[in-house]
DNA sequence: AGTACTAATGTTATGTTATCACATATCAAG
DNA sequence: CTTGATATGTGATAACATAACATTAGTACT
């Protein structure tokens, strides 16, 4: 089993919740207007509660086009070394993948290269289905 | 054959060169700050000509951590839909890696999610060989 | 040459993301 | 109560990137 994750924090637990409700990723300083209310006031108490949050798997960073987005919650195990998100160029919507052969295809490559490749997160951008079959102009 | 690149404009040459001086990335201000002496001044003057590199396929931007590197220059056809890079934690060097297989996995997890995926970098961290091996302390 | 348009470049300002450094508070041992 | 560990607050600033507008350099036509 993994280890308990910590989830302490006045602003962890709100920022999941906020995140949640979202359909799209949110910036560190979006999340940070939005707990204004509840005395937030700072960027580093933002970020300190998400990498909270990362650390316990709850909540996943967009490594490229720095969002954040609260784990979908779905099947997957958490002792998967990749994680890939199939981020929407034109709507936002990010989907969690998980992806055996992928998976498999960059372990290949690492033995092959000798490079040591530790869990992450890989963020790649598209279009989602939806958005490849734009509305026709009125 | 692919459309005959421009790389005109006054910084555009002198910044590949020095980045392929470079055995790491450099970023775009390190850049600035390295062309001041021919008359660089602003950001945006670098970014523009990052911008004709990297369309001309003469440089990568690492997408997660911000830097830039020359392209090696070695075998890749550049009609490669994806390019890897393998960028060493510990001391920064970037390997450029084409690989079969995994493109062939992300193709096919591309069909599968029916998401339509672009050419595009995908920057992985890692430790590569030599810093695997640390050297014992004296 | 003179005007008129376009493309490239320069420049200022600002937006965005992230961390450092230090202060203060909280709480549990000893 | 004091000490020390951990959490939180806060200001400043670093680092990355682009918007917006000014200026200059071509170029094309008369």
């Amino acid at each position: 089993m993994t280890k308990a994750p910590d989830i302490s924090g006045k602003f962890t637990a709100p920022i999941l919740q906020y995140l949640q409700r979202q359909d799209k990723p949110r910036s560190a300083y979006d999340i940070l207007d939005n707990l204004r209310d509840m005395g937030a006031k700072a960027p580093m108490q933002i970020y300190r509660a998400l990498a909270k949050l990362e650390d316990a798997g709850l909540a996943h960073k967009l490594p490229k086009s720095n969002g954040w987005i609260a784990c979908d919650g779905h099947d997957h195990d958490h002792v998967s070394q990749m994680l890939i998100l199939l981020s929407c160029q034109s709507c936002g919507t990010v989907a969690e993948v998980h992806d055996k052969p992928l998976q498999q295809a960059m372990s290949a490559l690492s033995d092959k290269k000798q490079f040591d490749l530790p869990a992450q997160t890989i963020e790649v951008d598209g279009l989602c289905q939806p958005c490849q079959h734009p509305l026709p102009k009125e």
